[in-house]
DNA sequence: CTGAAAGCGCTAACAG
DNA sequence: CTGTTAGCGCTTTCAG
């Protein structure tokens, strides 16, 4: 039913591997017999089947992400990279919502490679465990990860500038004239939000003694910024600037603020991370750090590709700068003798 | 390299077929050979090459979603419910995004037909030619719509009840006393959005002489709904409340009402549709339309593994209700003897 | 430049 | 219940 290479071979009184040559490879053929097949093909309406040929060559041209939920709009627009950079050179990409499931994860790994994926970038998931590194390993499919792990230098990794984001952020509110700031965060021990709170906790240590500086630790969503905001409030009452996690929690910011009858940028300057969409429609439009969140995905598909060309390579670290997005809801606290150390808002390439 | 049935099924002394049996189907097999070659399969740490079954087998196990961007807050949260019914059937969820690029959605379709992936969703990119149809339904590859085409009943569908929806936002707004509304929409002729815009209409003509309405056509995203508000300001500035063709198109709306220094919902009042995350993050909270994303993705492919299962059966054409979400971003005209026709946010499922 | 033939790893009759 | 034997559709030596 399905019309085949066999099928067209005949069609053309020569051998499949002539078809195949003509259809896939581009030398040592005749020009003429090419065309001869190349149009019967046409006229037969032949689509190749790509798992024979996977199956043939060992090698199935798709590639996976496996993050934790693309309605996250940061991971939509890292998929969005990574897609494009896949179809680009010619693999599709499966796309994996493993959620914060652990188990999910291993799971949609092991049916990855089942299928022979030939690359996978994975965010993992609350780090990975030695046995899970190792497991991943023996797979012996090229991988790239999204978030740097501590544990792992084996396996390569795309990230942004994290430690450099949490600084810019923590300098700018204290350029600004804040002497009592925060960053309000999620989990301890999360690779990417440990290096923004150490950023930040930088910044502080360098403005010296009359500023004061606290970390906050909850949820990594809305909800984590809004109860972290309710406790700031009721123990830090001195706190003007606030520097967040990531976007969302600064959107729970945001709410109990307005609860608590504060005003952006007027009673609390803030700054978030990561530069989602919804940053710069919101009144007021939120100051926060950007990460190239669709260039991320893009490297990491890219250091995939080169992976797959020379699978003896040695991993590959890449880390991606970031920059301060200078908006509204951050404001220069009066009366305060203009320091301007820290004050700009101005790229700051990364490593 | 890559330890095969073969490699078990001499550890074990047996035959590939009783390996390949005892891993796959459940009977005919002694209960302790099975135990003994699942044991030799993880002890060599076997994992099984679907691309091969798949070639034996002539199916894939994965299905493919293609829509315009994963950007889109709408698409993530389709793919989402997709991916989520796909992986509970095991399957898995190939990802294309398209674009608005008519081109790029037939390079992607006939690549994954060439992968042969046993189902397609498609978020048909302004409607399929009819030789674009007919070349889907000559691959013989089972398809799920997720919209609305006119011109084609033989393909199935999922779509929401847009009519009921343009219906409600329009009703809404003039039982809150609304005299003269504006319906801000995408293209004519875009499926979806014609239903809402004919919804809105018949809302408009239901109410009878005293009630004006218009419908302005315009690019379907925040920065046609910020040029659109631009001219409707300058046309009919008699207008106080505004129906929106999707809550991105809101957005700009609001942008442009800011910018002319009028109130939402003091000087104007505004439904949107989709409901996407933003609308209730959003200042005023945003009335808008709910569209069930989630299940819109989830039913797509529950209807697509039907299809596979039963190739003969007849397309099935799926409406899913929408509701009308009240929050903030209306508000009652003062002075106009209550009507109270419409004046209920209920949930209206559809047909 | 082209044909013949041996697989890729697995499934699926068909015998036994 | 288990072994034998063909393939699935394509690629890829190896000859010619």
């Amino acid at each position: 039913m399905k019309v085949t290479i066999h099928d067209i071979a005949r069609e053309c009184g020569v051998n499949v591997s002539t078809v195949s040559r003509s259809l896939s490879g581009s030398y040592g053929v005749n020009d003429e017999t090419r065309q001869r097949v190349l149009e019967a093909a046409r006229r037969l309406n032949y689509v190749p089947n790509r798992v024979a040929r996977g199956l043939a060559t060992g090698r199935s041209q798709s590639l996976a992400l496996l993050i934790s939920d693309v309605r996250n709009p940061f991971f939509a627009e890292v998929a969005r990279g990574a897609e494009d950079a896949a179809f680009a050179a010619g693999y599709d990409l499966i796309l994996g919502n493993a959620d914060l499931d652990r188990e999910r994860q291993m799971r949609y790994l092991r049916s990855l490679v089942a299928k022979r994926v030939d690359g996978l970038v994975i965010n993992s998931v609350s780090g990975l465990s030695d046995s899970e590194v190792e497991e991943l390993l023996e797979y012996g499919v090229p991988v790239v990860l999204l978030n740097r792990l501590d544990n792992v230098q084996s396996i390569s990794s795309v990230s942004a500038d994290n430690f450099e984001g949490g600084y810019l952020a923590g300098q700018y509110l204290i350029g600004l004239g804040h002497r009592n700031v925060a960053h309000v965060t999620g989990p301890r021990q999360h690779g990417n939000l440990t290096e923004r709170a150490r950023g930040f906790v930088k910044a502080v240590h360098q403005a010296g003694g009359d500023v004061h500086g606290v970390v906050l630790h909850g949820d990594q969503n809305q909800q984590g910024g809004y109860a972290l905001t309710r406790k700031l409030l009721a123990l830090q009452p001195a706190v003007t600037g606030v520097s967040t996690g990531n976007d969302a929690m600064a959107f729970g910011v945001i709410r109990a603020l307005l609860e608590y009858g504060k005003a952006i940028p007027a009673d609390m300057s803030l700054v978030g991370f990561d530069n989602v969409e919804l940053a710069s429609i919101l009144q007021p439009p939120l100051t926060t750090v950007h990460q190239p969140k669709y260039e991320m995905g893009e490297a990491a598909v890219q250091i995939l590709l080169r992976q797959i060309a020379r699978p003896d390579s040695v991993p590959e670290h890449r880390v991606l700068g970031v920059q301060l997005i200078e908006r509204e809801s951050c404001k220069r606290v009066k009366g305060v003798r203009g320091r301007t150390r820290g004050s700009t808002a101005v790229t700051e390439p990364g490593a």
